[in-house]
DNA sequence: CGATTTCAAGACCAATTGGTCTATATATCG
DNA sequence: CGATATATAGACCAATTGGTCTTGAAATCG
């Protein structure tokens, strides 16, 4: 370990955006359009820096991407963890968490799709950085939904034959499948009742 | 109505490639590489045309994409007619769709990906002509898909309380999700476990 | 103050984009 | 043959791409 020098303050003009900020802006940017679609001009006038900084503080467009993505991700993941955290009933988590994907696949919402997917679509199979973290995000939905089923049955809720592991990937296939799908912006409802039919399929 | 004249055959040089072929080479740039990543000479090489003849034959970039579209769908279609085929058993039928589906979404096939799917998420948002095609594919699917589990039911061989349109809708986003999840190549027995895991939901 | 640092604005760059057009060779007709 | 039509190769175009660099104005320090 080395000793701790007194923290040394940097002298200048003191740093005055805030990077995760425009983290989140150019993911909104991306998601709206995609990776490729997504210019430069687009960045900026989303994140509101000029090209100087925006380089100074992210590289180029491929790094910028990676850590909107990331922000994506966390998010996501972060919803899941609320969702299906393990001191809630385990069939009102997931009830909760297809009610978060009916929302988000119908109508405007629907339309404007998932950062993930399109970029999984997009980029995954050609980018291997991106490639990891759409694996790892599907791996991390894929262990969340399954503890959760595994506490279901133990409760004695799901229906008969129903495995968690086997149940989790079909959960997450749909889900993913909920999204492409609501690029035609389904009415809610339609949405809303193929859910519940599903639901109807695993739970007792 | 106009007589008939003769037919008068054209007088010079006759056309000498064959247009489908090349959007069938299109078809295959774009389905690799999306819509905006796909870029003249990518199209030039793939249908060894020359710019002239390309522009002239297609009109555009996005033209062509139409058609290439137009092509892969009527391709997914005719399949579904011959798996769904009403004058065969319609589970048999449906066990053929979800084999092909196993198939197309793992190892290399998966990492691939999907021309319908990727170009939903990239373009049926913001691309009227794009978006009509990719709700028109889902809703054939989805009939086909109804129509197959009507028969099935009327046969007795549904589970107990399976609706065939909710079903369906079902299927469709299952089939849709493994679609994208199957850009992370999963091992086909994963692909296959869940597959049949799903149909025992539905089938008695 | 003067040193230091960060900012925005925008000039600038080579490469690439989708798209047009010209020149020329070639194939088919009457 | 001569007329007609179609092909290719590639020059050419303006606009845009992602990315660098310069300038000069702020903001903070000792």
């Amino acid at each position: 370990m080395s000793r701790q020098t007194p923290a040394q303050l940097p002298r200048g003009r003191p740093r005055s955006f805030d990077a995760e900020a425009a983290v989140e802006r150019a993911m909104g940017v991306f998601w709206s359009r995609g990776y490729h679609a997504t210019a430069l001009p687009d960045l900026l006038r989303a994140t509101k820096l000029s090209r100087g900084s925006l380089y100074a503080a992210f590289g180029d467009k491929h790094s910028l991407f990676l850590r909107a993505l990331d922000r994506y991700i966390a998010d996501a993941v972060g919803r899941m963890d609320i969702e299906l955290d393990p001191r809630r009933e385990p069939v009102d988590g997931l009830r909760a968490y297809l009610a978060g994907y009916v929302d988000r696949t119908s109508g405007a919402n629907g339309r404007r799709g998932c950062l993930l997917v399109a970029t999984a679509m997009e980029l995954a199979g050609r980018d291997a950085e991106v490639g990891r973290r759409v694996a790892g995000f599907f791996k991390a939905m894929e262990t969340r939904v399954m503890d959760t089923l595994s506490r279901a049955k133990a409760a004695g809720k799901l229906a008969d034959g129903v495995e968690p592991a086997s149940a989790a990937r079909i959960l997450v296939c749909f889900v993913e499948g909920l999204r492409v799908v609501g690029k035609t912006a389904p009415a809610r409802t339609t949405s809303q009742a193929t859910v519940e039919a599903l639901l109807d399929r695993f739970i007792r």
